[in-house]
DNA sequence: TCCTCAGATCGAAGATTTTCGATGCGTGAA
DNA sequence: TTCACGCATCGAAAATCTTCGATCTGAGGA
């Protein structure tokens, strides 16, 4: 299986400018069962409220990112843990991981928030 | 606890003019505990191929409606097993419910979408 | 070289989720 | 009233997820 489907793969999978241009993809037309199963593993990497806290703080920390240090206080579980969820999250596309000496360094991948809101919100203003 | 916590909740829970006009909300500062929860949990409807499958199906189904013998076939699932996703979408305050004689109609919560994706997409153009 | 530190990986335990067949409930028709 | 139908609910089995302590790896300093 592939271990990088970054959220390019599901904006590429359904072209904005299709037929109709009412809707969100997802209301667009039923998902095949392939793009659904893409989106869906995108929003499990959100489904979780430890994750949903780690990237928040990772996307108001200074500089946009920071390393498992700075991460497991926060959310209060261990560094195993945090670890885990990070790379949940490196493999859905939403993070990115810099090894930069002895730290790991996080940050939110730019844009990838924005396609996975486009898929949920209508065209029409 | 309160088995109906639609996204309303999740809107109201940060306001989209509070202090920094620069970023998504998930974006903008730590969310914390109780909030990330909410958030998690609406994602979490999201997180299955089932799901946003069957949500896609309603969608585009004729009057944006559709009833239980509709969705069984396209998602190739038992009848329980069907019901069961369709009530936890209920739940999450992406789907409404309308029974019509013998017959329940799910649909898609006007904004429902539109809410969740605002939290995921920048405010700046 | 040797030690220390940051973080990933490895099992494993416990909780949650997904799915089904069986069954209960309410509606409308006979 | 009785029956058939659509759908919800009820266990229960299997799969998956969350979390941890223990351990491994790799980088930098002494």
């Amino acid at each position: 299986m592939a271990t990088a489907l970054a959220l390019t793969d599901v904006s590429l999978t359904k072209p904005a400018d299709a037929s109709g241009a009412c809707c969100a993809p997802l209301v667009r037309e039923a998902a095949d069962l392939e793009s659904a199963a893409e989106i869906a593993r995108v929003f499990k990497a959100l489904s979780d409220p430890t994750r949903v806290r780690l990237l928040s703080v990772i996307a108001a920390h200074d500089g946009g990112e920071a390393c498992v240090c700075d991460l497991t206080e926060p959310v209060g579980l261990s560094q195993p843990t945090v670890s885990h969820h990070l790379k949940l999250m490196v493999d859905a596309g939403l993070l990115t991981r810099d090894q930069r000496g002895k730290w790991a360094y996080y940050s939110v991948v730019p844009g990838a928030l924005n396609r996975l809101g486009a898929l949920l919100t209508e065209a029409t203003s």
